[in-house]
DNA sequence: GGTTGTGTGTAATGCTATAACATAATCTAT
DNA sequence: ATAGATTATGTTATAGCATTACACACAACC
């Protein structure tokens, strides 16, 4: 029953699995099960997207299973939230992190490519810090940052015009 | 027919008016409408809360009529859409910016504050700046950024213990 | 053995946004 | 003046994203 992932989806579960252990959170088989299709996933997806994958093989999968899923995935710092895209990608730093006690939100940004769809983490602390210090210029303490871009990534700037016009 | 704002909003929307009409854009009533009751909220209003409040007085409404309208002042720059709260707030930089021919988009940061809901609009050129140059050095160029932090402003971290719990 | 907490199932609903087509008004080139 | 293009809006329906509310199962604990 237990779905199949990428020899590296199946690593990074088992690290994952390993860290909720040592937290004392209990990443059930369904909890791993959404978390692979997240990692398994070539670009962010939509719950319901994951959700139809999920019912391939677990039929009575209903949104709240999805839901339920990834607000725990997304506490234990497994996945995050592209808000732009509405959509979840698995967070590879979280799935390899040393464990810490407690949930931890990882400080990450996005880019997103526009062109190919493709996304970009990373986890720059410059710019948080920056962010951190005009938000405390202004009075005000961050619990949780979104820092997201769109634009163009290396392979798509280079590529003709910038609009997927090769088949002209 | 056309609705009544506060003074300082009428002022806003007069501004915007003339920043629109220097642009060759067309703020109509419709448009000037839904941007008066963006810039009336307290906080960042959501599209249909907006078109509940546009309905008062324009029977027919629907939820085009509100985003289209606002896709025309988020263009302009006039409005921001936070995207942690699928709402929109008025951008007052926007609708008091001298006309530059082109719509364009400022690059704004938003704090939230989960406590009170307000939303600190920032415009820290170094913040963007930071992002784009780690970007740039992952070989990205950004065409816009949302950056959201949600926190407590300087008022709410005063307060008690953080939680509204001043009715116990 | 009753209680509590956690995880999941199930049905329904609510909120956010867009598609697709119709209508009206204005402009403009011939 | 009129056909065609453009812009703005009206209208109906639907798509897409997320949550509420209640039920059930099971393990841990006293």
């Amino acid at each position: 029953m237990t779905a199949e992932f990428s020899r590296r989806t199946e690593s990074l579960l088992d690290r994952a699995e390993a860290i909720c252990g040592r937290r004392g959170a209990n990443l059930t088989e369904l909890r791993r099960h959404v978390l692979g299709l997240v990692l398994d996933a070539a670009s962010p997806t939509g719950a319901y997207e994951l959700l139809d994958r999920l019912r391939q093989t677990r039929r009575g999968a209903a949104p709240p299973t999805v839901y339920r899923a990834l607000d725990f995935l997304l506490e234990q710092g497994l996945v995050h939230r592209v808000e732009r895209l509405s959509a979840f990608v698995g967070c590879v730093a979280g799935c390899t992190a040393d464990p810490d006690g407690e949930s931890h939100t990882h400080a990450a940004q996005f880019l997103i490519c526009g062109e190919c769809g493709r996304v970009i983490e990373m986890q720059d602390h410059h710019v948080s810090a920056v962010l951190a210090r005009a938000a405390k210029d202004a009075g005000f303490s961050i619990l949780s940052a979104t820092i997201e871009a769109e634009g163009l990534c290396s392979t798509c700037r280079g590529s003709t015009t910038g609009r997927a016009d090769a088949s002209i």
